[in-house]
DNA sequence: CTTCCCGTGACAACTCCGTGACATCCCCGA
DNA sequence: TCGGGGATGTCACGGAGTTGTCACGGGAAG
């Protein structure tokens, strides 16, 4: 059954909300602030996300605005106060799929669920740009800017961070990245792969030596995270 | 990139509506009620125009049939309060080419807005004209100039150029480019390609040793940029 | 027949990639 | 806690592949 992840400070609404998600038989993951909200995000990847527009930490906003720059395709139901009318359609601007109004109907909230998960997001589909951090990288164009300098990246390196990319916060291992990226008939060593991630790196990584972004995972592969 | 004319007399709505629309990076024309919008339809020529149903002035009817009544084919993707079942109906019969139901997903509607122009012009629809820097192109009479000067391009150049423009800022392949300007039958080897590449760089870049519109991506294909 | 294009091939210059060597780091067992 | 072995970071180099450029010949159009 499907994951669905909680974003709500006040703890009254939360437990209600998960409470009836629950009774339908979703798994319900809660978090209480942005920050939580969106490293569960990343470590969880649930199908579907309920997020409350005024947060501690991290506002909805900033979530939506954020996971949808990193990639993250997850639908997203946003749950505004009565009379946010500007920011109901600034939270929609954002990336959201769906809002509801508080105080809301449970009965229409899980209509909306539902009608959100029914329309399911093709998975891993490579990105065609990504940005973190000050970096923006548009794979149509093959141009790539960090702070908004340009910055010079050759194929083999699009190529890579793209694989990557498209499986976000997951270890992705070298032979995986040989196929993806090199195909079956070209098959250098995995080292190869290493040298790759090295130039993107120094590339990329604000701090090189202590890469934020493009992580090793000892003896398993690399991992890519916004 | 595509005109988009948004008619709405809500504010809120208004300009969300248009910085998501320009954030997908469309330019976004706007009008507060009826009888602007048909003076900025004239005007304009918007390529989709965006229309809520009620207006002050005239309301989105009137205009929708107003507007095809006068000839205008521009697709109109009309926004309807919740509940208005019928006037939907009757929206579609006056010429709406689709429409979505406030309040609605701005993701549901940018995929709206998408499918509607992609129907509207065909893929990559080919420029009639082009210009940048000081170069000058139309290709309906095959006529070039670079700052003021009449200027000698061959057919081949202007099929190659045009392909290259319907695909600005994007990486096209050198097959891709082959099969778009050459066909299938005439297959020539790619390296035709960069000679005619190198000859449209010699009539129009400024310095043809350092393209400045006319770009190689090393490994991947040419890219033309305004 | 002349003229203009177009496609090809050859060559040079250049970019980028893969490899190996060495340094460094991480994990695990003693 | 320490040390060893495997895994990874880093660097430089040679070569393979890609592209810029030019000259030539064939063919179509006038």
């Amino acid at each position: 059954m499907s994951v669905i992840l909680v974003i709500e400070d006040d703890p009254s609404i939360l437990r209600g909300l998960a409470d009836n998600l629950r009774f339908e038989s979703y798994e319900v993951l809660t978090a209480a602030d942005g920050e939580i909200g969106c490293r569960m995000i990343r470590e969880h990847k649930p199908d579907l996300i309920i997020l409350d527009l005024m947060l501690p930490k991290m506002s909805g906003y900033e979530l939506c605005r954020k996971a949808r720059g990193e990639g993250v395709t997850t639908p997203i139901l946003m749950l505004t106060a009565r009379g946010e009318e500007a920011d109901r359609v600034l939270g929609l601007d954002l990336g959201a799929d769906d809002y509801v109004t508080k105080p809301f109907s449970v009965r229409e909230l899980l209509a909306r669920v539902r009608a959100l998960l029914r329309r399911a997001q093709p998975p891993n589909a490579p990105p065609d740009e990504l940005r973190f951090e000050d970096v923006e990288v548009d794979f149509r164009s093959y141009e790539a800017r960090k702070g908004g300098q340009p910055l010079e990246m050759t194929r083999k390196e699009f190529q890579l961070l793209r694989a990557l990319a498209a499986r976000a916060c997951e270890v992705v291992t070298r032979d995986e990245l040989l196929n993806e990226v090199w195909g079956y008939e070209n098959y250098p060593s995995t080292r190869t792969v290493d040298n790759h991630i090295a130039s993107l790196r120094t590339k990329l990584e604000t701090n090189p030596a202590d890469p934020r972004h493009l992580k090793t995972v000892h003896g398993v592969g690399y991992k890519f995270v916004a």
